[in-house]
RNA sequence: GCGGGAUUAGCCUAGUGGUUAAGGCCCCAGAUUGUGGAUCUGGUUAGACGGGUCCGAUUCCCGUAUCCCGCCCCA
């Protein structure tokens, strides 16, 4: 029995599954270059103040979701509950406001919090992220909106829908919320416990409350877009209509709300239908909205911005349910046998030049019989066996056998990489400098255009 | 954080208040002085952890841990 276990909560993501998660951080990257939203990574632990301002003093993630960190009894730190915030702390520390707006970020970071394990729902757990600072244009939000719903389509999830709404702005939330308040201490009697301290800490929540007695309740209540002021019903309904031309599935529900106190207007949840996930309740796959004082909250100017967070753990499980298959081989290709003892350094000889050349290649270090060894490459995944030290495989020879058509041919050391080509594929390393090329290697009208205009000017 | 259920080897499953806890898969080795996934044989590994009841517990009870379900909350 292990001594020692992942603490409750976390787990490990095991090579495939690892090799699953990366694959997908590669394709959302890839997609928040293509948005213009490059990757940005901030540390694990924040100041705990970056929360209980940002997200709200009386929410249960400051509450008691977040893990204390301390060096030496120091404290003051937590792991980080959420990206948006910690982003939000380092586009105001690098002094980003300042700079060309709007400011784009991507992220792709573990979160922790204190909250019971359930279905899809860890301590530690990962989300990819984006955050806009600087637009008040419904279009921001709208491309969010889209970033998503198209990510979404390029990897295959398709068990979801889509849920907006909105809650208002500064200057509206408060009256908002006085109408509903008021609406719910004349009812409060009929209110579930759970409403009736919500009734003080946020009215806003009741409306999505699960209780069927706050249910009838928020049936009969005022509707929030009728207590909206003008210019937010105006903003909403850009948001709608450019989901809209967009051709993307969508509800109003105007019961929507967020847990985190810095939304403003816009706000949306993308929630998995799969029969499997839906038995317990919504599970939102991605979820975010507008938050246009969270940079003033912070201590910065008055930035407007909008973003949004998936869970990487839901979408990895919910793509596994729909047979969606992810990430690349966690197996080498080839592996080198020897039928000779102790010739370690001949073995690692030979691997090399492949090595080299771009195949993924592995060794077997034992002096076991030689159909051991085949049977532990086979076992391990290998689909060509480069073998030396029999008869036949000296002087400068060694087989290349192809483990699944069995078939193999002795080949001089000088063409193994040639010969083993043949039957596994290279694999490409990725490049360490990705910039543009060199622009005086362009020749103007090459792909067939005129070369540049002259200006006029000049 | 509150409530309910679960926990037998690396994995899946059986069984029992009483001597050496069973099987399958996996893993290791041998049959096969060296070309593999089969077969046969052998081997390693277990009742989460800590208490209690009892002559004796893996089995009953309690606590703790982890997982699952519901609540809270949320990606």
């Amino acid at each position: 029995m292990p001594t020692f276990q992942a603490p409750r909560g976390m787990r490990d993501l095991l090579p495939e599954e690892a090799a699953a998660f990366d694959a997908l951080q590669a394709v959302i990257e890839a997609r928040a270059l293509r948005y213009g939203y490059p990757r940005i990574a901030t540390p694990i632990v924040e100041d705990r103040g970056v929360f209980t301002k940002s997200v709200g003093e009386a929410s249960d993630i400051v509450g008691y979701e977040m893990y204390d960190v301390s060096l030496h009894g120091q404290g003051g730190l937590v792991l980080r509950p959420e990206g948006t915030a910690a982003v939000t702390r380092a586009f105001l520390e690098h002094g980003l406001h300042r700079a060309p707006r709007p400011v784009r970020f991507f992220y792709y970071e573990p979160m922790f919090r204190g909250q019971r394990p359930q279905l899809l729902r860890y301590r530690q757990f990962w989300q990819w992220g984006l955050e806009c600072f600087g637009p008040e244009e419904a279009l921001a939000d709208v491309e969010i909106v889209d970033f998503t719903a198209r990510l979404f389509a390029e990897v295959g999830l398709r068990s979801y829908e889509l849920e907006v709404n909105t809650i208002g702005d500064a200057k509206c939330q408060p009256k908002v919320k006085e109408a509903l308040a008021s609406y719910f201490a004349k009812n409060r009697d009929a209110l579930s416990d759970e409403s009736k301290e919500r009734l003080e800490r946020n009215p806003l929540r009741i409306l999505d409350s699960k209780d069927p007695k706050d249910r009838a309740l928020v049936a009969a209540a005022p509707q929030m877009h009728e207590l909206l002021c003008a210019e937010d019903r105006e903003h909403f309904a850009q948001v709608i209509a450019g989901i809209e031309r967009l051709g993307h599935q969508y509800k109003v529900s105007q019961t929507l709300v967020r847990g985190l106190d810095y939304y403003t207007r816009t706000v949306f949840e993308f929630v998995l239908t799969d029969r499997e996930f839906t038995k317990s309740g919504d599970i939102a796959v991605a979820a975010g909205g507008r938050y246009n004082d969270l940079v003033q909250t912070l201590g910065g100017p008055p930035v407007q911005g909008v973003g949004i967070a998936g869970g990487v753990d839901v979408l990895h499980a919910a793509l596994k349910k729909e047979g969606v298959r992810m990430g690349g081989a966690t197996e080498a290709d080839v592996y080198v046998l020897s039928a000779e003892k102790a010739d370690g350094a001949d073995r690692l000889q030979i691997a090399d030049p492949l090595r080299q050349a771009g195949f993924n290649v592995a060794i077997d270090y034992s002096d076991r019989p030689l159909d051991k060894q085949l049977e532990s490459a086979v076992k391990h995944g290998a689909k060509v066996a480069v073998i030396r030290g029999t008869p036949e495989a000296r002087g400068g020879n060694v087989i290349v056998r192809d483990l699944v058509a069995k078939t193999q041919r002795v080949t001089r050391l000088a063409a193994v990489v040639t010969e083993v080509g043949r039957h596994v594929p290279k694999h490409r390393t990725p490049p360490l400098y990705e910039g543009p090329s060199n622009p005086d290697e362009h020749e103007p009208g090459a792909a067939g255009e005129a070369p540049f205009l002259k200006d006029d000017r000049d």
